[in-house]
DNA sequence: GCCAACGTTGGC
DNA sequence: GCCAACGTTGGC
């Protein structure tokens, strides 16, 4: 039994990893998310599923390119590496806490979809939307095929 | 830089 | 198990 492609959207902060740098090394870890929720949803992702690529904490917060699942999940190797920002002393090989896949480039967008225009469209999108819903700081959450289509709509 | 919202930690 | 304190996220 093979699931249909799932989309997602991932945040990443332009300063530290941007669409630019995804599309110059290609695939990508996805490294150093530390919060269970997020993490769950990499857990849910499957190879060849689509990724909304999404700038936080910058200029103009929106989506700017479009990626891939690449690799199916598998523990997060910074967990491990005590010199990393991202360590985790609780994390045992045997017993990980946190998983990750791998990203590769598809596209960028002709232009940044904003944060400001989403919310325009917010009930479209429905109430349910992470990216959309007040307070809401998930940086790893599922798009359905509808909110996918909305979305890139915009560009 | 501010601050609201949220998640985690740790004392009890 | 509760909850205050603290740290982080991320828009503005």
């Amino acid at each position: 039994m093979t699931a249909r492609r799932r989309y997602w959207l991932m945040k990443s902060e332009p300063d530290a990893f941007s669409i630019d740098d995804l599309q110059r090394i290609g695939t990508e870890p996805w490294t150093g998310v530390r919060n269970y929720q997020a993490r769950n949803n990499m857990r849910a992702m499957q190879v060849g599923d689509g990724v909304l690529f999404y700038h936080s904490s910058c200029d103009i917060p929106g989506i700017v390119g479009v990626a891939t699942v690449a690799t199916p999940p598998y523990p997060d190797p910074t967990q491990f590496d005590s010199k990393s920002d991202y360590y985790d002393a609780k994390a045992t090989r045997e017993q990980p806490r946190w998983e990750l896949v791998d990203v590769t480039f598809e596209r960028k967008l002709k232009r940044t979809i904003a944060l400001e225009e989403i919310r325009q469209h917010a009930d479209a999108l429905g109430e349910g939307f992470a990216l959309t819903q007040r307070g809401s700081r998930l940086s790893v959450l599922p798009v359905t095929a509808s909110q996918w289509k909305l979305l890139l709509s915009l560009e």
